[in-house]
DNA sequence: GCCTGTGAATCCATTCACAGCT
DNA sequence: AGCTGTGAATGGATTCACAGGC
């Protein structure tokens, strides 16, 4: 997991999670034909610290010009190719309820390159289903068959909590090496994959917490 | 945002996003009536260091009984009361598009006691229509009437980006101080507000980057 | 003996401040 | 003159290691 640049020096993890956050305003500078930035405005644009925006980038290259700032084009295809989004990448769909049915249909993944290329849902009622693309709900059991068919890259478990667990293990099995997990549950992965976690309940209770705060003391 | 505890110590935020990952397999031992649990067993079922279960806990109070462990069902309730999940909170819903509707349609909030009480939607084609528990899409026009109505806290957007910041100022100026934004957009909010963001590209991006890591030095 | 609670030590990330280039 | 790239300084959070209590 400790990835390292071409000098040989250790990129902080909270680095490569605000890749992502530049990206976004860059797309936007890009779109209003705006060539170039200094790290001060993206760093607005961004809500962080312009040191931080020189730092994270310099663990890459030398993408600026002293005295002038970045060009956006090229920065914006730098950071894409570091964070892999220069290419297509194919994922899977495991439980096709509310959430998965609308992650499936959500245009933001495919916008960026991630495409649903299968899914897998274990209700007799579901399966052989034709989705957009022609993509036939199948069982789990086949997950393993079609991974390997179609070189699937990256799982999106939507299962229940009690279902997520085996579902992770076969698709670590099939060869995946990276899982979003969207069960409020802390999956057990091997040292060799990777997984992300999204829990919106997570995100509801940091709120509630501050908001009780925010409550007590002050207005 | 500093928040404080009894003894005026800050805690870290970090702490507070802890919490949540520590009550979920708590949740499991009190289902399965097992009474006490050490700070080693409950760090390992979290994937975290022993040490940091007994100092996060540590800043809110005395919990644990020295050597024996802690309680399963009072550490519970404790740390239901510091989150704010022992009482129950109302959420607005603004954006019913397909990801919208699969929140709405979530049981994990309710099950932890977040309840939508009002959906808003632009479109004419959906306004009025009516959900479960009798719950009737308005225009966003209505946002201000109704959270002062019904005493909304916390709102949902899921809007398209483009809408989002103009969506959470309507919010804020209804009196929310607290939303939960899935829209890819960093939102502007006002001092005394809480933003959470759930950016499941964002999510996506960092697979992407560990999957590209991996394949390249080692196996 | 065992496990919590906590000061001290370590580790890591952020920010500062300026040297270096255009 | 202006803005990047980066060593140095700061500020936090994690981990260690042990004192304190059951």
């Amino acid at each position: 997991m400790a990835t390292k640049n071409s000098k040989g020096a250790r990129i902080p993890e909270p680095t490569i999670e605000r890749l992502p956050l530049y990206s976004r305003p860059l797309e936007e500078l890009l779109k209003a034909d705006i060539p170039v930035i200094s790290s001060e405005t993206l760093a607005k644009l961004c809500g962080v610290n312009p040191a931080q925006v020189r730092k994270d980038l310099a663990y890459f290259g030398e993408f600026g010009v002293r005295g002038v700032g970045y060009e956006v084009a090229s920065l914006l295809k730098e950071i894409k190719k570091i964070l892999g989004t220069d290419r297509k990448w194919k994922l899977c769909l495991v439980g096709l309820g509310n959430l998965g049915s609308a992650l499936f249909e959500n245009q933001n993944f495919k916008r960026r390159g991630y495409e649903f290329v299968a899914v897998f849902d274990s209700d007799p009622e579901k399966i052989g289903r034709i989705l957009d693309n022609g993509i036939v709900v199948e069982h789990p059991d086949r997950i393993e068959a079609t991974v390997a068919r179609l070189n699937i890259e990256i799982g999106v478990i939507t299962t229940p909590p009690l279902e997520a667990q085996r579902t992770a293990e076969i698709l670590f099995a099939a060869g995946v090496r990276a899982v979003l997990n969207f069960a409020p549950i802390q999956l057990r992965k091997p040292e060799c994959c990777v997984i992300e976690n999204v829990d919106f309940t997570v995100s509801l209770e940091n709120l509630a917490y501050h908001l009780a705060k925010l409550g007590k003391h002050s207005n």
